[in-house]
DNA sequence: TCAAAAGTGTTCAAGCTACACCCATGA
DNA sequence: TCATGGGTGTAGCTTGAACACTTTTGA
């Protein structure tokens, strides 16, 4: 046994912080995904317990000798077979009584993919369903709580920082990404003003192609310039003028 | 002995959740102060193990009956004698070995004070100290990692809502709120640009009173609009138009 | 050839920036 | 009366909002 697992190890005679109590660590993860008119989550219809039969989010316990940031991408691999999700950290909940069972501490984040791209498989498996943010249905413990939260944060973070990207395939058009800024803000949008504040960012890149999947006129195909996302990602770029109320 | 208390209980008897690790739950925060003409920190120089005689934040864990939020005004009461303190989450830091003596994960927070108005008495009972940020020194685990974050999240904070005020004393002047700014974002101001952007905002309220502590001509001492302040929290202000890059 | 969706241009108002001037105060 | 710091005004530019017309496509 290394010195380091001495220090881990959680039997009294190994504790060096003695009077505080030690405690469960969930982490809990809402994530969203657009299918082109609607923004969804990847829910879980629980088939063990507690509260089994009931609605939740997607959840699991930080292990012993687990970087934080490790379990995160564990838990979100293990729901939707991807790897280097975007994800952001929401806030931990840590009301006392928040899970009847144990006193269970969660850190609970929100993660945005491609709704196409993830493993069809390990949601079965997990008993996971993609359902509308309009009908979504009631959540154990406080996870209502957190996505009221994860809402409002995807909000904020989206009028100002290029995110929503992150929910659409590689390729997409300037309509499908104002349907989808239409459907995080549950508003409509001026097509001329919204293209050209897009474009303005220069953050997009014309492929070349066309939707074929159009029966009308063809709408460019376009990319993230991955350089400019990534060195322009952190400056404001005010895709909604105050979506914060 | 209450059944929520049966359920709490980390012996491992009553443990529901068997396989996963208890874990200790620290608090670390960092709490800023402005004295006028630099921002600063109020740090610990720890006379406790580990790490005794370093510089650290102010932490402590969470303790078994204790709610999160409970337990970080608790943390910030027994450092600064102040109550309803400004703070918000920063992260969790849950790096394996982050703690050397037992695994502990960090909620970090950071805390906006007057720091006037602060109980120095119990700062002293915590060994506790203002330091500037342009002189601080090396703190010890990943404190300096949170630090960082903070002061990121402060200016990014500060740019879009009227967090500063929570840093002044309840009567101030313009021109000592522009030397906030410019301590936040370490870089100077337009007097007239700015002036003129903070009025526009209709948050303060010209109190009649001067600063009579001018050797010069006395500016007028506004406070905040509470009723505003709390209504437009939200809304976007734009008090830095780039501030995050 | 027509309906539906996509691309582009213009105008007006508001806000921001970069400046200069005047006022109050105490030494 | 002078140096220092505080309050206000303005011109020019940029940005954003509101709105209309043209193009492409397949049925």
């Amino acid at each position: 046994m290394s010195q380091t697992q001495n220090y881990i190890d959680t039997t009294a005679m190994f504790r060096k912080y003695a009077h505080s109590a030690r405690m469960l660590l969930a982490l809990d993860s809402i994530v969203f995904g657009f299918d082109g008119e609607e923004l969804k989550l990847l829910l879980i219809k629980r088939n063990f317990e507690p509260e089994k039969g009931k609605w939740s989010l997607m959840g699991g316990f930080l292990e012993e000798n687990e970087d934080l940031e490790l379990a995160t991408n564990r838990i979100l691999y293990d729901l939707t077979g991807l790897k280097d999700v975007y994800f952001e950290e929401l806030k931990a909940f840590g009301k006392v009584d928040r899970d009847p069972l144990e006193r269970t501490i969660s850190i609970c984040f929100f993660a945005l993919i491609n709704i196409h791209a993830h493993d069809q498989d390990l949601a079965k498996a997990q008993n996971a369903f993609w359902i509308s943010l309009k009908d979504r249905p009631n959540l154990v413990f406080d996870h209502n709580e957190m996505v009221d939260l994860a809402l409002e944060r995807l909000r904020y973070r989206a009028a100002l920082h290029p995110i929503g990207f992150e929910l659409l395939p590689e390729k997409f058009t300037i309509p499908q990404l104002q349907k989808l800024y239409e459907a995080i803000y549950d508003t409509p949008l001026d097509r001329r003003n919204f293209s050209r504040k897009i474009l303005s960012t220069k953050l997009l890149i014309d492929t070349g192609e066309k939707n074929e999947n159009s029966a009308t006129k063809k709408a460019i195909l376009y990319k993230l310039d991955q350089t400019k996302y990534q060195s322009q990602f952190n400056a404001f770029h005010y895709f909604m003028s105050d979506a914060s109320r």
